[in-house]
DNA sequence: CCAAGCCATAGCATTGATGCTATAACCGCC
DNA sequence: GGCGGTTATAGCATCAATGCTATGGCTTGG
């Protein structure tokens, strides 16, 4: 119990501190964004290595990407899209703030 | 005539080298970016030193990533986003190829 | 004129992503 | 067993973005 409260409130207070919450966030879509290229991928029946020749990059690169390793770069984003014939969109969409 | 000819037969080339297409496109998406930052920001009639605060940043990292002078990092574009109240939105969209 | 505000830029240090190469573990097949 | 394919990871070099600090030019108001 008491090790639980003392995490969670270690959590809280480490998230409120300037800039830890975006990187978390940011950390969070590039995790997102990696599932949905191994998705893609393997609904495309491609190795890792076969989307790395396709996308530019390096096996070692798709496998840290894909399992939430990095954030990766515009660059890197565009060139995967590319290579899985879609279209990278980035946009700052209206907050849907209701609570 | 035979200047302008030459420069868009390089461009071409340059163009289908591989990775250059993709660094410009994340180049001009980072360049719309900044520019809707900065839409955003003046709307709010914030000056580049206020965003800078607000999102934890330096006045320069904002000038500079508005003039489109970076390709800012999704951590980056996450703490732009709160700052300004909006949602970072990262995806990648099928492809609406007609032609 | 001076001060304040604003934006833009330079130069440098730091950081994290990426590429490269190598390796390891696992699996299936012959 | 050996081979090929697949995925994951380590260690290192390189690169670009970012932060920091400083500076410069311009505008405005007192």
């Amino acid at each position: 119990m008491s090790d639980r409260v003392d995490w969670n409130d270690l959590r809280e207070r480490r998230m409120a501190e300037p800039g830890v919450a975006e990187a978390y966030e940011a950390a969070r879509i590039a995790f997102e964004l990696g599932q949905e290229v191994r998705h893609l991928r393997e609904r495309n029946g491609w190795s890792q290595s076969q989307l790395a020749g396709a996308a530019g990059m390096t096996q070692s690169a798709i496998a840290r990407f894909e399992a939430g390793g990095t954030v990766p770069t515009l660059a890197v984003l565009e060139r995967l899209a590319r290579a899985l014939d879609r279209k990278l969109d980035v946009r700052f969409a209206p907050r849907a703030d209701a609570a």
